[in-house]
DNA sequence: TCAAAAGTGTTAGATTTACACCCATGA
DNA sequence: TCATGGGTGTAAATCTAACACTTTTGA
C-alpha cells in the first residue's frame, strides 16, 4: 500500500469541531477541557485525529457525533490549519469543520458527561493551541454567509417566530435591524413559509410561526435574506 | 517527539497550487503532465508533500516557487480534500492553495521545462484525481469574491486600463457589464487611482491608466466592485 | 478615411432606509 | 390595566440599469 511515496513525510492530522448554537440572544460555542496532554485540563474544541481508512469529513461526521449524539447536521469545513508549532505536542495538520445546531436538539446531559459548557462566543475563555483562531474564522465565513446562504435555520428549531429570525440574523451580523423591513424582506423569500400555528412561549399575544421549505430554493429563487 | 500522539495514524500530506492566470480574454489555468505513477503523463495541478518541518503555507510557497520562480505571489487557501481514494496510489489529505498571477510575469520558458501549459479554464482537459473538483471550487471562490475583496489586481499588471479590468471582471463572473455603470462605480472607488500615463498597446487613441493603492483602502472604505 | 477602442450623462425604475403606532393577551 | 412582544405601511433617498454617440489616431 505505500509503493507510491514512501519516501514522504506523514503527518497527524485531526479534525476539530466547532459548534455553533443559539441561545438566550447570543451565539454559543461547545468547549470543553481537554482530557489529555499536551494541554491537559485547557479549554479546546472537540476533536480527533483522521484514520487511514476515513474521509476527512467522516471524521468529522464521527468526532460531532461522539460529542453530540448527533447525526445529519448541517456541518461544513471552515479549513485546514498547518502551522510548525500548531500543537504544542507534536506535528499536527488540523482540518475545521463548523456546525450549526439547534441548541433545544442537543441532550444536555452530555455536557457533564464530556465536561462540556457553551460559552458565548463574545466571552469565550482562552482556548488551546490555536483553536481561538479557528474559532474566528468560522464566525467570520458565517457572518459571510449568511446572508446569502441558509445558514440561519440550522440554528433554529423547525419552526420559528420571525422575532427569532432577526434576533440570530441580528446577532450573527452584530447589528440590529428594522422590524418592519426585515418582515418586508422575509414576505418576498418563498421558502420561508408563514405556517397555521401560533407560538405562545415567548409572547402572551402568540405569534405566527413559519418553516423554511428548502424545496421551494434552487429551482425557485436564490437565497437572499 | 512522537511521544502524544504515538497510536495514531499519519498520513500523507499534500498541497496542490491552482496557478491562475488571464490572457487572450480568458481565465488561464497552469497545469502540466504528472512525471510519476500514479497517474503518469495525466493533466495536474503541480503539488507536493508538505514537509514534517514545514507549515502548509510554506509548502504551498515552496511549491508554487519551484514551479513559477515566483515569491511573493498573492496565494489563499481553498481547502483541504481528504476522500479515502483520491488519490489512487495511496491516501493523501491534500490541501489546495489558489494563486492568482499576472500571466506576463511568468517566465514562459518554464512552461517547456516543467512540461506545462496554460489551459482555458472552459475548456480544460479531464485532470487527475479529483484535481478537477479543485478547481471548480477555488474558481467558485473566486467568483464569489472578485466583487468583495481586491484580487483582481493580481490577475493584471500594476498599471492597467479601464478597459482590461472590466474585463478580467466581466470573465471572472460570466456576464457583461455595461462601460459606463462599470466605470461609474470605479470613479467611486478612491484605491483604484487614475494615473498621467497613457497605454498605446491596445488602442490607437490611448488608454489612461490606472493602478490599485492598497493603502487607500483598510482605513477608509470597503473594496466594492 | 475608416476601423477600433476610449471616453462620457441622463433618466426611469427598483431597492433600501427611516420612521410610529395599534393589537392581543396573561399577569 | 398595563407591560410585553406581535404586527403593520408610506414616503424619501439611494442605488441600479438601460441606453448612444463623439473622440482620437494608426493603418
Amino acid at each position: 500500500m505505500t509503493k507510491f511515496y514512501e519516501s514522504k513525510d506523514k503527518l497527524h492530522v485531526a479534525v476539530d469541531c466547532i459548534v455553533l448554537g443559539f441561545e438566550n440572544k447570543k451565539l454559543k460555542l461547545l468547549i470543553g477541557r481537554r482530557r489529555f496532554d499536551p494541554g491537559k485540563n485547557e479549554w479546546s474544541l472537540y476533536g480527533g485525529f483522521v484514520g487511514h481508512d476515513e474521509s476527512l469529513k467522516d471524521a468529522a461526521n464521527r468526532v460531532l457525533r461522539e460529542l453530540t449524539g448527533l447525526n445529519n447536521i448541517y456541518m461544513r469545513q471552515v479549513g485546514a490549519f498547518g502551522s510548525i508549532d500548531r500543537d504544542p505536542g507534536e506535528r499536527v495538520i488540523s482540518v475545521v469543520y463548523m456546525a450549526l445546531i439547534n441548541v433545544a436538539d442537543y441532550d444536555s446531559s452530555l455536557l457533564d458527561k464530556y465536561g462540556l459548557i457553551w460559552t458565548d462566543i463574545d466571552s469565550m475563555p482562552p482556548l488551546f493551541s490555536d483553536h481561538a483562531s479557528m474559532v474566528k474564522k468560522a464566525i467570520e465565513q458565517l457572518r459571510d454567509r449568511i446572508s446569502s446562504e441558509p445558514l440561519i435555520f440550522n440554528l433554529l428549531p423547525p419552526l420559528f417566530t420571525l422575532s427569532q429570525l432577526q434576533l440570530v440574523y441580528e446577532t450573527v451580523l452584530g447589528e440590529e435591524i428594522d422590524k418592519r423591513n426585515f418582515r418586508k424582506r422575509v414576505k418576498t423569500m418563498l421558502s420561508i413559509e408563514k405556517t397555521e400555528l401560533i407560538d405562545k412561549e415567548t409572547s402572551k399575544r402568540g405569534a405566527a410561526l413559519y418553516r423554511f421549505n428548502k424545496r421551494s430554493l434552487g429551482d425557485t429563487q436564490k437565497f437572499k435574506l
